[in-house]
DNA sequence: CCCGATTGCCTAAAGCCTTTAGGTTGATCT
DNA sequence: AGATCAACCTAAAGGCTTTAGGCAATCGGG
């Protein structure tokens, strides 16, 4: 009997492999068992059950997604460190549409809090601390980005975007030039 | 034997009902068939199959939606129109959370362009009609306001501003009042 | 009013998927 | 070398989806 050499580690990352493949509603159990080339069950010595494993993708993406976005707003401010990271956010859902997917599923509170979710957020407050926004406006504004960021991309991984023109990736430039001038003049109530 | 009086539309629409009430993902023939009091298989007799059973469900989401959308519009324009239309978007996801997830779901072409999808882009650009923008310039900002929309409604159902304030209501409004200035002077490249 | 067709719902069964319980064997540490 | 741990297995229970085929309630036509 040759051994696979399983970890969670290993799981986990051929369930995203799998989820980027096919589709993340088809990340079973079974389905990652029959790709691993092991019976189903050897899987639950590494997995709880089927959500857990869909859960450790989440924060495997989550973590690689906050990951990419600190590299990319190295040495950046303003519109570029904005442009940037919404990029890093598209590029991430476009390469790994299962882990993207996976990002979105609703965590409990603990596990979230837990998860690379708050440096999301942490990241984005980062950015607009190069405009001019007073408290509350920069939770904001914080939100506004979040909104679009997420709206769009899931829009157009969707499909929502194709069957018009001009195509999604200059309505994305656009998008983003309008989001900065909005930024640097924010409206007070 | 009484007879439930099946017919599709009933049976689509308990499973509206159901998956506002469990959740979408928990959509499924057998407990659809629990609720209704019917044995699984005659099901089959009004829906194709699982899939086709949520498809339909986001068939009559979608019409819903875009009912309440025509009829909040009527007599608005401008501000107040977007304002009326984006409520509608957020008070039907809130009330009826399976509905909306089911309308997220990715059609096939030919079932999306027959869905009543369009008819909502048609709503958003007749309300920028009331703005001033050039052509690409309204798609943009139908994107724009569509990922907006969409984005900050799924992030609110799935939690994600609980555990910061302030609370997300008095987020929206101050989103979309920024929208509204930001279409009223909507930058040129 | 009744007869035949249609439709609504059923039982039965096949085949998949998830999950648990328990056993065996390879690797590792002393 | 022996003991222990981890990795992987087989077996089995139970749920879900889907198809096939059958009976009975209802409805339209004579």
């Amino acid at each position: 009997m040759v051994r696979a050499g399983l970890t969670t580690e290993r799981v986990v990352r051929a369930a995203a492999e799998l989820a980027d493949e096919a589709g993340f509603d088809r990340l079973t159990p079974s389905e990652l068992a029959r790709r691993l080339g092991v019976q189903v069950a050897s899987l639950y010595s590494h997995v709880k059950n089927a959500h857990d494993l869909r859960v450790k993708v989440a924060l495997l993406a989550l973590d690689e997604l906050a990951g990419r976005a600190a590299a990319a707003l190295a040495g950046r401010a303003g519109r570029d460190a904005l442009v940037a990271f919404a990029d890093v956010y598209r590029d991430y859902a476009r390469e790994h549409p299962g882990r993207y997917a996976a990002a979105q599923l609703r965590l409990d509170p603990a596990t979230a809090a837990a998860s690379a979710g708050p440096r999301h957020a942490e990241m984005l407050r980062a950015i607009l601390r190069g405009y001019d926004l007073a408290g509350p406006d920069e939770t904001h504004a914080v939100r506004l980005l979040g909104s679009v960021f997420h709206g769009f991309v899931s829009l157009e991984a969707q499909g929502g975007f194709d069957h018009s023109s001009p195509a999604a990736p200059e309505s994305w430039v656009r998008i983003l030039a309008a989001l900065d001038t909005l930024l640097q003049d924010w409206p007070r109530p």
